[in-house]
DNA sequence: GTCTATATTGTGATAGAC
DNA sequence: GTCTATCACAATATAGAC
C-alpha cells in the first residue's frame, strides 16, 4: 500500500508536468491524490515544503542512476543516450516536474538540476577520457530530455522510440576519439 | 524612438526570462516598461493578447533566422551551433522568454516553439543530406538551449563562450558522412 | 495614452470539527 | 488523518478621471 503521503508526491508531479506549475495548485493536486486541501496540508504543511521533498525524492532517484550508468555494460554514454529518451520512468517523471519548477524560478530545483547535471557530466568524462566528446554526449541528451520537456505537456509523451540511427552516430563519435573498432 | 508598444513587450520577455512566467504579473511588466497596469492594458486588453504579441515577435525573428542560416557561408550546421550558444540577441530573448510560456502550458507557444524547430531541423536535413546526422547536430543546439534556459534565471547569463573544442567535434561529425575537406 | 481606484476571482494557509 | 469552513492576499480586468 502506498502511503498518502507517495500518493500525493506523485500527484504533485504528474500536475507539474502536465498543467505547468501555474496549474499545479494545491487544490488540482490535493484532487489528483483523491485528497482535500487540507488532507494535503496535514502531509505537507507549506507548498514549499511540498517542493522540497520533490526535490529530495529527485536527488535520491539520480544517485541510483549515475550508479547505474556507472556499470552499464555497453558504457556510460550509450546508457546516457538511451535513458535520456523519454521512458516514463519514475525518474524521468520526477525530473520533468522538477524541470517545471526551476522553469518557474525554483532556486532549489535549479541547484539539484545543476548538481545531477554535473554528476552525469564527470561520469561521461571519466569513461571517454575527453572533454568535448563528453560535453557533446551530454548535450545530445540535453536535447533529448529538452523535447521530452516540450512534449510532456497534454499527458501524453509522444513516446521517442530509441533510436538506432542516433545510437549509430553515437557509436561514430566515440569510436572516432577512443580506441574503438572502426568500420 | 522606441514605442510603448515594444517597451512593454521588450519588459515583459525579461520579466519571463528572469524571473518566470510565474512572476511576470501585469504589475512586474508595467513597473519594468515604466508605465502603470492601466497603461499597460490600454496597449494589450488582456494578458493572454501579451503572449500573443510576443509569440508573433519570435515568428517574425525566427523567419529572418531561418534565411540567414540557409546562406551561412560556414554552412548551416555550423551556424546553428554558433547561434545556439546564447548570445543576448533579441531572438535569443523572445525564444527564452517565449520558453517559459511554453512550459507553463500555453499552447501557442508550444505550437510556434515546434514549427521553428521543425524549419532548423529541415535546413539541417537538406544541407547535410542525411536525417539522423541532422537529428544529431539539431539536438546538440537543443542542448545548448537547454542549458541557456538553465541560466537564464538570476538576470545574467553565463555567457557561454563560443565553444572551438565543440565546433572541433562537430567538424569530426560532418566530415564523416558528408564530403567536406578534412585537415 | 496614461493614470487611480475598484470589482472579482483564485490561491495558499489557518482553525477547528470529526 | 482527513474534512469543511474561512481568512488574507495577490492577480486579472474594468471604469472613469485627467
Amino acid at each position: 500500500m502506498t502511503t498518502s503521503r507517495e500518493r500525493i508526491l506523485d500527484a504533485y508531479a504528474e500536475a507539474l508536468a502536465v498543467d505547468g506549475e501555474r496549474h499545479a495548485t494545491l487544490e488540482a493536486v490535493a484532487a489528483r491524490a483523491g485528497v482535500s486541501k487540507g488532507g494535503l496540508l496535514y502531509h505537507f504543511p507549506s507548498k514549499d515544503q511540498l517542493a522540497d521533498a520533490l526535490c529530495d525524492r529527485l536527488v535520491a532517484l539520480a544517485a541510483a542512476d549515475v550508479d547505474a550508468m556507472r556499470n552499464a555494460a555497453d558504457g556510460p554514454a550509450r546508457h546516457y543516450i538511451r535513458t535520456s529518451h523519454y521512458g516514463d520512468t519514475q525518474l524521468d517523471r520526477t525530473l520533468v516536474a522538477v524541470a517545471r519548477l526551476q522553469q518557474a524560478g525554483d532556486p532549489r530545483a535549479r541547484a539539484v538540476i545543476e548538481a545531477i547535471s554535473d554528476q552525469w557530466l564527470s561520469v561521461l568524462h571519466e569513461a571517454l577520457g575527453d572533454r568535448d566528446l563528453a560535453r557533446t554526449i551530454k548535450l545530445i541528451g540535453d536535447g533529448l530530455y529538452h523535447n521530452a520537456l516540450l512534449s510532456a505537456h497534454s499527458g501524453q509523451h509522444t513516446r521517442t522510440e530509441l533510436d538506432e540511427g542516433l545510437l549509430a552516430v553515437i557509436d561514430r563519435l566515440i569510436g572516432q576519439r577512443v580506441d574503438a573498432p572502426q568500420p
